[in-house]
DNA sequence: AACTCGGGGCA
DNA sequence: TGCCCAGAGTT
């Protein structure tokens, strides 16, 4: 048992070692360290590519900074700045909204607890996880669609939810590799481990991946 | 659990 | 041109 146990500690890290040679310029894809922008570009960034969110931002940052800018802006002026990031309705009233619970309920300070950050409107358990890490520098594993797929189908977690996921996620991998990982699983879920047709004859995983070995 | 929002990416 | 999506909220 214990054995067992080793070797699957080890698979992992062969894992994780693989991802960083393959994908070395994993970076936060949202270049924003300011908890207020990172959380604007975070709400914008569903089911959007970064680098679109990370144009739009570019340019709503210099008109609008902080939330007391936002909090008084009509919705359709928002609306208007963020259109090619698609859902604008739901994002624009999103950001509006959580910008003014920010400035009445918290002093106009992002919070940097879990349990406060999804209370504000648009704010789910991934992108609070997402701005913990990212901007307070604290433990969280953000789980969004690909980490889970790609997850689930190396093996590093049987979870049916993104909250077991989660869980396993952050049992398994040591923790200075989280905020890279989470970076390097959407990367290569993008580009090889895709959701319809996984590339697993090309993949630099496939001696390492349980959905392969099951599969082939 | 299924539906909605939505412009853009991609075959 | 049609399908899908780096989520979250509502029913």
């Amino acid at each position: 048992m214990k054995e067992i146990c080793e070797n699957e500690k080890e698979r992992v890290l062969k894992i994780l070692k693989l991802l960083e040679e393959h994908y070395p310029n994993a970076t936060t894809a949202l270049r924003y360290n300011n908890p207020f922008q990172l959380l604007v570009a975070t709400i914008l960034s569903a089911q959007c590519t970064d680098k679109r969110v990370n144009q739009v931002t570019q340019r709503l940052f210099e008109k609008y900074k902080g939330p007391e800018d936002f909090a008084n802006l009509k919705p359709e002026e928002l609306e208007n700045e963020i259109r090619e990031c698609g859902l604008f309705k739901n994002k624009s009233r999103n950001i509006i909204e959580s910008s003014r619970m920010i400035l009445e309920k918290y002093a106009g300070r992002v919070p940097d607890e879990f349990e406060e950050l999804v209370k504000l409107p648009g704010v789910g358990r991934k992108t609070a996880n997402v701005i913990l890490a990212n901007a307070f520098g604290k433990p969280a594993f953000a789980v969004d669609t690909h980490v889970f797929r790609v997850s689930r189908r190396l093996g590093l977690s049987d979870g049916n939810d993104p909250l077991k996921v989660e869980k396993d996620l952050t049992m398994r991998i040591p923790e200075d590799y989280w905020i890279k990982a989470h970076h390097w699983l959407i990367y290569h879920g993008r580009r090889v481990c895709t959701a319809r047709k996984p590339n697993c004859e090309n993949c630099f995983l496939k001696d390492l991946c349980r959905f392969c070995s099951y599969n082939f």
